[in-house]
DNA sequence: AAAGACGGACTGTCGGACAATAGGGCAAAT
DNA sequence: ATTTGCCCTATTGTCCGACAGTCCGTCTTT
C-alpha cells in the first residue's frame, strides 16, 4: 500500500548530487571543485560530512587530486580504475581461468581485426617496439607480463573502439599474475608469443583484418595450452 | 638517488588494509566488519578517519550495510554496480553509440552461442516468459525496454560466463536510454524485436550454436538499423 | 634576479559530543 | 504461546571545533 520511505544518509545525497553535476556535464573534466569547507556550507552540512561523500567519488575515480595539489578536479575514471573494479568482483565472484581465457576469446580476435582496419603508422611503430621488447627481455624477467599486457593494450588503442579497450583491460589485469607464472614455467612460451605476436603486427600491417583475427585467436588458444603445459587447472579461481 | 617517499594518506591507507584482506579473503562475504569505533582503535586512527576509508569501501561495492542494518558486512560487488561504475567512465569519455554497439556486435552473437550449447531447462523458461512480456508489453510502456535488458541478461546467464555477464551488462546500461527512444520512435521496431527474440530461443532451444549467433547478430544489426531510421546519429555520445 | 621569509587557504586528522535507531531482553497483554 | 510495549546498550550519522602540515602567492632581502 506505502512505497517505502526513502532514507539516505546525507552523504550519499551530497556525493549523488555532486556525481550528477559531473555526469550531466555540469561540471567538466578539469574544474576545481570548491573547497571543502564552501561545499559543505553550500550542502548546509559539516564538513566531516562533505568528506564522506567526496571518499566515495574519489574512489569512483569522478574526482580526483592531481599529485601534490590541494584542490580537487573533476576527471573521468581512467581505464585502469574501471578495471581494477571490475576485477575486484570477478576475483570475488571466483570466477575461473576459463573464464576469462572464453571471454579473451571472444573480444581480443575481434579487436584485432578492428585493429587491422584501423591502425595508423603510429600504431604500428609501437607495437613493433613493445614486441622486440618482449623479444629481448632476459628469461625470467618480471616485467615481460607487463610488456605482453601492452602490446593486449596498444591493440586495442588501435581498434580505436573506448568499451572494448575498458573491457579487455579488465581480462588483462586478472589473467597477469598467473601469466607471469606461466611464462616462467613453460620455456617454449616466450618462442610463442614472440611468434604470435610478430604475425598479429603483420596481419595488421597488411590491414588484413582475417588474418588478424585468426593469428590473435590461435595466440590466446595457445595461452590455454600454456597454462595445460604447466600444470595450471582451467578451474583455478584467478587472485589478486 | 633516493625514491620518492610514499606520503598517502590515512584514510587511503586503512581502506587497502580492509581491501586486502577481503580480496585475499581473509574476510568473506557476509562476515560482519568491527564497529567503527573497534576499527579506529585497531587503527589507531580517529573514528572520522574509518569512516572516509568505509565510504570508499562502500563505494566499491566491497562492503555494504543490508537495507536497515547497523553493522557493515563484507560483500561482493553486484554486476549492476560494476557495470555503472564503467557505464559512468563511458559516459564522461564520450564514447558514442556505434562504439557500443560494436562492442555488442562482439560480444553478443559469442553469448548466444554459448547459451545455445549450456542452457538448461529453467534458462528457456526463463527467456520464453520474458520474451511473451515483451510481446504483451502495451505500445509505448516504458518498461519495454527494461524487458528487452532482461532478455539479454538472461541470456548472459545461460551462457554460463560471469565475465561476459559483467561486460554485457554495461553495455546494456548504456544503451537503455537511447534503446527506448528508438523503439517508441520506430513503428516495425517491436515486431521486429519480438521476431530475433523467438528465433534466437528456438536456436537455444534446439542447441544450435551457429543459428544463435547469426541470430543474435541480426538482432544486435537491427538496433543500428532502428537508430538510423529513427534518426539518432551513430555518433551520438550516450549520456545518463 | 634568485633566495628566503611570511601569511592565507585548504586539507588531513583528531578529540569529543549527541540524537537516532537496531537489537536484545523482559514484562505485560491478548 | 505469540504479540505488544518498554527499557537499555551498542553503534551509526552528524555535528562542532581545533590544529598541524603544506601549497601558493607575495613580499623582502641579498
Amino acid at each position: 500500500m506505502f512505497d517505502p520511505v526513502e532514507r539516505a544518509p546525507a552523504y550519499i545525497k551530497v556525493s549523488s548530487a555532486i556525481e550528477h553535476k559531473i555526469l550531466s556535464r555540469a561540471l567538466r573534466e578539469g574544474d576545481v571543485l570548491p573547497a571543502e569547507l564552501e561545499l559543505a556550507q553550500q550542502f548546509r552540512v559539516h564538513r566531516s560530512t562533505v568528506r564522506e561523500a567526496l571518499r566515495q567519488l574519489e574512489n569512483a575515480g569522478l574526482v580526483a587530486r592531481p599529485p601534490g595539489a590541494k584542490r580537487m578536479i573533476v576527471s573521468r575514471p581512467e581505464a585502469a580504475k574501471v578495471a581494477s573494479g571490475m576485477r575486484h568482483a570477478l576475483v570475488l565472484h571466483e570466477v575461473s581461468f576459463v573464464d576469462v581465457w572464453e571471454a579473451m576469446m571472444v573480444i581480443e580476435p575481434e579487436v584485432a581485426a578492428l585493429a587491422a582496419m584501423r591502425r595508423n603508422q603510429a600504431d604500428l611503430v609501437a607495437l613493433t617496439q613493445t614486441s622486440e621488447a618482449f623479444r629481448d627481455s632476459p628469461e625470467g624477467d618480471p616485467t615481460s607480463v607487463n610488456i605482453v599486457a601492452l602490446f593486449f593494450e596498444q591493440l586495442g588503442a588501435a581498434s580505436r573502439n573506448q568499451v572494448l579497450v575498458l573491457a579487455k583491460q579488465s581480462l588483462a589485469q586478472c589473467l597477469a599474475p598467473s601469466l607471469a607464472r606461466m611464462i616462467d614455467t613453460v620455456p617454449q612460451a616466450r618462442a610463442r608469443i614472440t611468434d604470435a605476436q610478430r604475425r598479429i603486427i603483420n596481419a595488421v600491417r597488411d590491414k588484413n583484418a582475417d588474418e588478424a583475427r585468426k593469428w590473435m585467436s590461435k595466440h590466446v588458444r595457445d595461452f590455454k595450452r600454456g597454462y595445460e603445459v604447466a600444470g595450471i587447472s582451467p578451474d583455478t579461481p584467478i587472485s589478486v
